[in-house]
DNA sequence: CGGTATCCTCATAGATACTG
DNA sequence: CAGTATCTATGAGGATACCG
């Protein structure tokens, strides 16, 4: 993959060995602050798990806003990540969904979520060790 | 694992469904803002790979600054996923490398950024599609 | 119900300079 | 080489109010 020669110690993955290479990082750079930003993850997570109706997803997760709600929507409608289907009664309602490929997002990150839970304590006693020592 | 009776229509993963029951979200975000900052994916997929010294590090990774290298290995080692070797020499040489539970985050992270570069074509499509119309 | 529109704040991170 | 110390600003994100 990387044409460049210098393949230091590869031990067992083939990710972009050159993060600098121009192309790979910028590129890299957009989609990881897809996943970096505050709520994106766990939207994904929840729509992993089937369709949800706005007001839904606002309730099942802790702490967010409308405003953030909706602004995080809209850009994973955006990347092509969920589906926004609005049913134009009366109050409106509007349902999420995931796309395929949003599918694949949500199975990464729900992946990583269950590591950051199999692995919280571990972060939470180094913390402290850190700190005292 | 949630104990709550709402079990909604789950379909395919087993990631805590409710992520407002307080408990699992806090101690969720303490985590995923640990991945989610702009450094950590990046030095977590190279470390991943084998140890690397703090300038290769530097190198490595285009456009990070002295400042926000030091402080995202400094959170790393705090959160036990690196380990810091200094060998006192002139000039001093610093040698980061990952812990075992920080080659788990490795390769969860790894597996992320191999997402996102098989993706990036599809999500910048489907910007430009939805910027358009 | 499902949003916008504003305003405001505070943390993240860049630039620069200095040091053991 | 591998940092630390400031200083600064930019923008992500919260609070609040209003709308179709």
């Amino acid at each position: 993959m990387a044409e460049d020669g210098t393949s230091k110690t590869a031990t067992h993955i083939d990710v972009p060995d050159q993060v600098n290479e121009g192309v790979t990082t910028c590129q890299l750079r957009e989609v990881l602050d897809r996943v970096g930003d505050k709520w994106s993850v766990l939207i994904m997570a929840l729509l992993g798990s089937g369709p949800r109706r706005y007001s839904e997803l606002r309730r099942s997760i802790d702490g967010i806003s409308q405003r953030m709600l909706t602004l995080t929507l809209r850009s994973l409608e955006r990347d092509g990540l969920v589906i926004r289907t609005v049913t134009p009664t009366t109050p409106p309602r509007v349902d999420y969904e995931l796309t395929p490929v949003g599918l694949t997002l949500s199975r990464e990150v729900s992946s990583l979520i269950r590591w950051a839970d199999e692995h919280r304590e571990y972060i939470s006693v180094s913390r402290r060790s850190y700190d005292a020592g």
